[in-house]
DNA sequence: TATTCAGTTTCAAATACTGGAACCAGCCAG
DNA sequence: CTGGCTGGTTCCAGTATTTGAAACTGAATA
């Protein structure tokens, strides 16, 4: 196949190997049937086979043995909920999200950084009621987002190489950098103004202001953004966020600070 | 605290064993140190150890070298997304949950079964617009919610051997049902009417009704609850959403079959 | 300097995982 | 009906992983 070792994720060991084939199967986003699985997978038939079994039998996956087929498994959004409810930001962030979106009467984007890819923990949309649900867990390349500059331009030297190595630079739009050098050259505007726009990077037509979120030891722990279409506010009126986002993300990391927020 | 008691504790190959540790961090549902976990784990210090940097290197924990504790690690909230989106009940049902919960103007439930207990996968609150977030992903027992007791009303008989195996019943309030005859007393009364109340079994001043949703082959996939709080509504009150309720889980299944869900 | 205590590493033994091959369906075509 | 498929499951010996007692760090007390 394409690439021969080490993108990422060493698969160390048994659970690694069931993680993969896992993700494997998340990938799809639908049922899948085992053959599908098995064309794509470096395993053997009755490896595969059995990996498939153990996540099934641990819930991690659920097997509907009417159409033969694999689906993510209840177990994980039970796991998600105490990770998220305990280990990400979006509690501790929570009421200042809220009062920002309030604010702003435009969606605000909470993320995190997972294994170089943006993971967006809380999502909020002023206008409407019930369309946020389906966003959190959500995830974004780093590269082209808002949120994921506002992280890259401050974590530690060591660790941007790594990131940078997981991006993909696929070019979503005409303005998404199209490789590393493209974006190193933005950070240090980045640094320099404590924001980070998306200028439709990611998608064409949705912009986005994004500020870095610190906890005392000036560790980045998360992004915050003030999303929006250009239909309703171009770059420059973005800017008119920059205040309160930089304040909400300051209250951000001082609640996490005193929360001693893992990080 | 209830007595989870882990009855199914059938802990297959290593995979079983890491996930067993998973679980453990997660009920802590904060940071914890290696020790507080070695002294409540069954494996020797090194296995444990072990065990837990495979999970970090995975994401599923991830650890704070300062404080040298673990916490969940956001891995699983990427993976639970998709699950939600793609495995669970709550995107095919979310229209009509939305429709249902205007209408009543109460909490609308949606809840799946595993592994013996109930697990929401959709809240919908009509009256408040950002409460329902925290609440997706939570888990509660099966014998003292209306979901719950409505889903079991209706399993196959062999699986609800095993699911009465799983319940604790633990005694939340003096409505709870103390034990599984207690609670096989009443399934005939909930088949007879498709309907199953929570009497505050689970909370005191907390009421709902609920009715299970079937697909084609009659099989039940989930629970649709209005819950509501007593100073509300009180059960007969509640017989007023009974039409409603059951026509939305009918629309739901209906849907739920013609989308081949797994179940 | 001695003494814990928490966390990490070692190494031979124990075990669980591997995967080629054989084995069962069920399905379809001849 | 028969023989050849294809998708799925099980066997089993060889081997790679995992195991855990014990030894080791290294920091914090005493």
């Amino acid at each position: 196949m394409n690439s021969p070792k080490a993108v990422q994720g060493k698969a160390d060991g048994t659970v690694g190997k069931a993680l993969e084939v896992l993700d494997s199967v998340a990938a799809y986003e639908r049922p899948v049937k085992f053959v599908e699985l098995l064309e794509h997978s470096p395993y053997p038939k009755a490896t595969l086979y059995r990996l498939l079994q153990t996540l099934t039998s641990q819930n991690l996956l659920s097997h509907d043995p009417e159409t033969g087929t694999y689906s993510m498994g209840l177990r994980l959004i039970r796991l998600a909920h105490t990770a998220w409810e305990h280990a990400s930001l979006a509690p501790i962030a929570r009421p200042f999200v809220e009062e920002l979106a309030a604010e702003a009467g435009e969606s605000v984007h909470l993320a995190q950084l997972d294994n170089g890819q943006v993971i967006f923990v809380e999502k909020l949309k002023a206008t409407d009621r019930f369309e946020t649900l389906a966003q959190v867990g959500k995830v974004a390349p780093a590269y082209c987002t808002g949120v994921g500059k506002a992280m890259l331009a401050f974590i530690a030297p060591k660790r941007l190489d790594i990131v940078l190595q997981q991006q993909s630079f696929f070019p979503y739009t005409t303005a998404t950098h199209a490789s590393a050098e493209s974006l190193l050259g933005e950070l240090p505007d980045i640094r320099r103004d404590g924001i980070a726009f998306d200028r439709e990077e990611h998608e064409q037509g949705i912009v986005s202001i994004a500020a870095p979120i610190f906890i005392s030891n000036g560790r980045v722990i998360g992004a915050l953004s003030v999303a929006t279409s250009t239909t309703r506010y171009d770059l420059n009126g973005l800017t008119a966020f920059k205040a309160s986002l930089l304040e909400t993300a300051e209250k951000i990391g001082a609640q996490a600070t005193s929360w001693h927020f893992p990080g």
